[in-house]
Parts: C-alpha cells; structure tokens; sequence
DNA sequence: CGCCTAATTGAGTGGCGTCAAGTACGGTGG
DNA sequence: CCACCGTACTTGACGCCACTCAATTAGGCG
C-alpha cells in the first residue's frame, strides 16, 4: 500500500484511508504535512483509546509518546509536594499533545473524559519533526497559542474573583467544545470536567465553584440539569461575567 | 564589509564586530545563526536604550519589532476593562521579545528597569525566519520554555499563598538576574521591579507583598536595604519557603 | 533641608476556604 | 420494581488570609 501510494499521480489518493477522515489532519497537526510525510506519520501512528480519569503520564516520567487528541479532553497538571494541585493547560481536539526538547514531563497528563488519541512513539515523530520545516513550524504556531492561553489564565488566577473565573471558564469550555444545540446568543454542551477538576483549574475550592455556578443559575444566565448539561442562554452576559 | 566577509574561510571572521562581545549571541537567538545568517541579522538589526518605565508596545497596538534583550528586564502585562493588571511574563538577557505569526500584540510590554535592547524589523525577522530552520528552532525551544515558565506560575497563583508566592518570587529573580556578590548559599542582587510590579506579577496587593518581605526579614532568611538591594541569607531556606 | 514618591505598618472588613450536613443521581442486587 | 449504597454536588455556618483604607516612615533628588 505505502509502496503504491507514493507513486500515485493524484496526491489525494496517497493520503491513508484512516488518516482522510480524520479531525486532525484538517486542523490538527497532521494538516501541515505532504502527502508523502502523512504516510510516513500514519505508518508509525496508532489510535488508542483511553477511559475517563487516566493517567497517561505522571509528573517526572519519560513519556514516551506524542499524540493529536482526536476526540475528549485531557488535562496537564501540577501538584504541590503537599498535594496541592493545579491544572495548568487543557486539551481537546485537535490539539497535539507532547513536549519537544525534553524527554521527562514536568506536568501529570490525565484525561478528563473519555479520550480517542492517535499517538506517534517519540522517536518516530521527532526525526519527522527534523526533516519537515512545515511541520514544526505547525508545532511552534500551536505551542504560541497555548503560551497565549496560559497567559490568558494567569490573569484570572491573579486578578479576577471567583464569579468572574467561572463565568470566563464556561465560556472557554463553550469555545472548545462541540456543542450539542445552538439556538441565537444560546449554547448546550455537557461540561467534560467534574467540579473538583473546574476548582483544580480555577484555583479555588469544589464548593466555591459550585457556589458561583448556582448564583449564574439564579441569574439566569446559565441553566444546569444532571450536573454536567450546560444551556448558556446569552452568551454575552457569560462573557461579560467574565471580565473579558 | 559583508561581502569580504563571506569571503572568508575562518567563520569566526566573518562575524559582525558588533556581535563578537553579544551575550545574545551566545546563549540567545542569534547563538542559532550560521555566520551569514549572522551577518544579514546584524545588518538589518539596531541597539537602542530605553529608560525605565516606558511603553515598549501597548496592548492591543501594532508591534513593528522583534529584539533581544540584553540589559535590563522587560514586563509583559495585561490590563482588564476596569484597570486591574496582570504581568504575564518578565523578560531578561538574552530573551527574545517579539511574537511571530501575529501582527498585533495581545499584551502590553513596558522596560522595568532601564533596558538595552538589539532590535529587528519585523518584516526582516520573519524574512530570516522563513530561511533558517535552525533560528525557527530555537524560537520554538524559547517558546516552549516560556510556557513552562508561564505554567509554574500558574500554579503559584492558583495555589500558593502569598508568602509562597513571594519567596518563589525572589528565587526566580535571583536564579535570572546577574549577581552582584555570591557566598556559599547566600546572593546578593538589586530587585529589577518595584513592590508595585511585585504586586502585579505575583496576583497581590503592595502591602502584601510588602508584609511578607519583612516576614522573610524577621526569619533571618534575606536581608533588604534601600528598598531594593536584596541579600539572600540562604537559598535552599527560600526555595523551601517557595514551597517548589 | 524640604519635597515627592515608594514602602511599611496597623486596624478593620470581606471573600473565599474549611468543616459539616444534606441532597440528587446512577448503579447494583434483591 | 424498589431498597440500598456510593459518589458527586449543593448549601450553610464560621474562620482566616489577604484586601482596603489610612497613617507613618524611609529613601531619592533638587
């Protein structure tokens, strides 16, 4: 197959059956890459998996693969040597997961929901990584919009009250998330995290956030059913309760 | 000049004179250049100075330049609607300053202390970028180690109280910033930020921060004249109080 | 020496954390 | 079908850490 498709005329034609329909390859990673570099990405890459609330890699393990997030969440956290614990980046899809330059993690991965990944083993992807400009360019564009979001959050934790984070967090989720419904200013989605990984993120307690969430209700401004089914009724209002 | 220089057989010659005595050029982006890439950087790039306290870049505006920093500490910041400030990021020799793929910036950049800086148009930059794998790359390794940085201090918002956050504070400062004198564990270093940036940097107010400072006094862990000359004591006891 | 700004220190308040009790929901077994 | 249980979440009472407001001190500069 691989033999037969780098020869192919139609470059279409050579990219790999899983890889056609794949979220990935049209805004993820893989979408920076040649025809002949996607077979050679596909060849080495493997769909995986993962149920909800496992650790795909702790704090201080070698991790020994990259991966697109294909479908779910997951989150990269920091704990305190007193167990303090901060979630410091979250993932969806199609986003590529993955450090380069360092073979040791210093962050836990985990996932949050249920997860699908398509993961590459480290050393196979980097030599792709040295020999495809294009696709560490992709990388590095990524890697700046998460140093952007970062910093994003670095304002909340630092400036911004309790009410105000979670308002900015639902409306970052709903940015994110592929929505169930969508009516004009109104938004239905089922929110990935528990109330604990919300505080985790939010730097506050599980009983703040839930606190805050029932006074949006009492506004109004959010309903919530079965803990976890969000309908955001005026997106603006969230977004201005969030102190953009 | 330019043409003898690439002339030459010793590459070592053919570096700009200017550059020779660079620390950008050894531990900063230039350090990534090839001697004639090195040359065409040095050709289309400026020092200048800037005194302290100046608006480099406002949020929201147009930004015209990449540079490197080589004297001084530059403020990344970001400002809510109602005032309420944030610093994102500090910047110091031999960072880079500048944000590739974006033509406006998302934060404000100001000089903390008085600053020299090696200056580059941006159209050039991005010219030289397109052209050296090797310049991209280590943009990309900076970037990525700037999300590091930026994700510990997520955790410190989020999670560390302010006596934490403070001593983590002067740990970095002094970890980044040329020493003035050095013992076995104790370091002696002037504060690049007034208790205000502090304050701005590390989600407090000034008197907490000013509160905490004298703590550290009191515990015989630093030693602080004239407001801004720091000695620190003992530098595992700091990292200890930082809760690392 | 006097002025201005930066920093310190104190008193009082409030937002968020802590602790504890109560509620809703999903799953399992009878 | 319901009883039971465990987990996740909510709600309330109370306390503390960091903020606010205000007064004082220290340091830099003409």
């Amino acid at each position: 197959m691989t033999e037969l498709d780098r020869e192919c005329i139609d470059a279409t034609d050579a990219i790999p059956e899983l890889c056609k329909e794949c979220t990935a390859r049209h805004r993820g990673i893989c979408g920076a890459l040649l025809p002949d570099e996607l077979v050679a990405m596909n060849k080495i890459s493997r769909q995986k998996s993962f149920k909800e609330g496992q650790t795909l890699i702790a704090e201080e393990e070698e991790f020994p693969f990259f991966a697109s997030v294909l479908e779910g969440v997951v989150k990269l956290s920091k704990t305190l040597s007193d167990g303090r614990q901060q979630i410091v980046g979250l993932q969806f899809a199609p986003d590529f997961m993955g450090r380069p330059f360092q073979s040791e993690s210093h962050l836990s991965v985990e996932t949050v929901s249920d997860v699908r990944l398509c993961t590459v083993p480290r050393k196979g992807f980097e030599k792709l990584l040295a020999e495809s400009p294009q696709l560490q360019q992709k990388l590095f564009h990524q890697t700046l919009l998460e140093l952007d979001e970062s910093r994003e959050w670095l304002v909340a934790l630092g400036r911004k009250t309790a009410s105000e984070r979670v308002a900015s967090f639902l409306y970052m989720i709903a940015k994110h998330i592929p929505c169930v419904g969508e009516g004009k200013n109104s938004i239905t989605f089922d929110l990935p995290l528990t109330r604990a990984d919300m505080a985790d993120f939010l730097g506050l307690t599980i009983e703040t956030v839930s606190r805050q969430l029932s006074k949006l209700k009492k506004k109004k401004i959010v309903s919530i059913t079965h803990n976890r089914h969000i309908v955001i009724h005026d997106l603006k209002l969230l977004q201005d309760a969030g102190q953009k």
